[in-house]
Order: C-alpha cells, then structure tokens, then sequence
DNA sequence: GCAAGTTTTAGAATAGTTCTAATCTTCTTG
DNA sequence: CAAGAAGATTAGAACTATTCTAAAACTTGC
C-alpha cells in the first residue's frame, strides 16, 4: 500500500491531470524506478529510447505541470539548465561539478542552526543546501 | 589600509587584469559602495546611466574575468539568469523569489553538523545554503 | 459516437549568454 | 615617446535552454 503506487494513469488523475499517452510514458520512465534527477534534455532522450516518442515541447510542458501539481521538485544548481527531481521530500544535494551529476542526501541528520529570521515581509519558503564538490 | 582600495586600476593589474577604461568604470560600480549583488543586464543598465557606456558584451566578459580572477563570485538561484555577487568571502544568501532579490547573510553564526562525506573521488569545493523566501 | 474542452506538436520566437572578426587600446621596448 | 605586438572592445551573429503559437489529434462526459 505505497503512497506511490504503479498506476500511473490514476496517479496523474489524482494530481488533476489527465492521463494523455505522453504523460503516461513520461511518468513512467521518471517514477517506476527510484528517485531521479533529470534535464528535459535527458528525460526527452530516455523516452525516445523507450518506443513511445513524446516531443520536446511535451516534455517541457509536463515537467512543469508535473512540478506545479507537487509530482516533482525543480532543482537550480547550474546557469543555464534546470534540473527535475523526483524526490520531493525533504533533502540535500551533492552536485558534482565537472559532470553536472545530482546526488540526494537526506536531511535528516544535517542540522542547520542560527538561520536568521527572514527579512521584514517575507515567510520561509525553503532552505537548499548544495555541497559542491570536484573530483 | 583597508584591502579593498579605491585604486581600481591597481586592484585590476593586482588580479592580472589589464586596467582598460571600460573594467575600472565597471570596478567602480561594482565595488566603490559595499556588498552588490548583480546581473550581468543589471550592471550594463547602471554602468550605461554613468556616462561611460559599454557594450554588453564586455559586461559578460568583464563579469567572467573578474569571477576567475576572484574578484567576484557566481551565484546560481534562479532558472535562465546568473548573479555576481562583490562579497567573495563565507557567507550565505536569502532569496526573495517574486522579485529576484538577494540578500547576504554571515556563515559565521550558522551551523552545519551532520552533513554526509563527499561522494567517493570527490573533494568539497563550496557550501551554498539558500533561504527561499516570498513575500 | 459526438461535441467540447484539452493536449500534443512542429516550428517560430524569446532570453540569456557566448562567439566572431574587425577595430581600437594598452603595454613594452628601444 | 614612437612603433609594434599583444590584448580588449564591439556590433552583430550564433547558440542553448526554454516558451509560445496555432493547427491537428486526443480524452472525456454525455
Ligand atoms: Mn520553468
Ligand atoms: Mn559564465
Ligand atoms: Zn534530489
Ligand atoms: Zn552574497
């Protein structure tokens, strides 16, 4: 009785989208294994290789549909490219920057103490810790 | 006998830098007032109001040179648009997400335990926390 | 099955950034 | 301080990631 189960097509109806073939097949390649990170770009390539083919503009469309309905969390590490992250739990990234690779770390154990209050007329929205490292 | 003169052209040829009129003019915005945190568009906008005017390009290549020589650091928080931030010592930022605002704050009184050790072949390069707030 | 609303798509458009190559400036050397 | 070499600036083209447009193809509720 997973919260995330393999029925895709009632999963986007649950999230209040219809359940098209190409977001069936997207849904699929990003949430039948386990978590994931992924460009457009990457995601666009995978699909293609999986039989169905969805255009580039479908993929667009459906990551941010897929983010703005919660299904996914939109990750911003690098200039020029944004990153779609399966996870949408509370966590951490390493981001290894010679290869552009994403890698989770929960956040559990990591304390963050003496944060200071936000600036007058604004609420706390979220807290991103990217440890950059190089090989 | 602060580090920070006002001799541009000095800290320029300091950091390798040939003191060209259009990188002192760009120095002097950036650095004669305290900590700034710009865009590469935002600078040509204010360096264009102060007279001397020049071309986006060498905004972009000023930017670039300044951030390898370590006169400025690169700051990545919104999808499509980099900031350059004058405050290249420790310290971490608030982002005001409707308006695209940053603000520092010191790393000196935040705490960071528990963070997991660097995947295996890698070396930690940098730490960025950021606040995400809205109004 | 049909109509009504949605979605997909190819290709055009946009935004931020980098590149090209011609011109101009700065620096070195005599 | 003049001349030449090296380096910098610039306009505009090019490029990359992303969004938009509008026409054709789907999905859905009846
Ligand atoms: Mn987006
Ligand atoms: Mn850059
Ligand atoms: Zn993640
Ligand atoms: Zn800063």
């Amino acid at each position: 009785m997973s919260g995330n189960s393999l029925d895709f097509p009632a999963r986007l109806r649950a999230a209040g989208l219809r359940p098209t073939r190409q977001r069936v097949a997207l849904a699929r390649v990003l949430f039948e294994a386990g978590h994931r990170h992924v460009t457009a770009e990457s995601l666009h390539a995978e699909v293609k290789a999986s039989r169905m083919s969805v255009s580039l503009a479908t993929v667009y469309n459906a990551l941010n549909q897929f983010r703005d309905a919660g299904l996914l969390r939109e990750v911003v590490v690098a200039p020029g490219r944004s990153y779609f992250d399966t996870n949408t739990g509370h966590h951490h990234h390493f981001y290894i920057e010679p290869d552009g690779e994403l890698h989770d770390f929960p956040s559990e154990k990591v304390t963050i103490a003496g944060l200071p209050t936000p600036p007058k007329g604004t609420r706390l929205s979220r807290v991103d810790v990217i440890v950059r490292v190089r090989r």
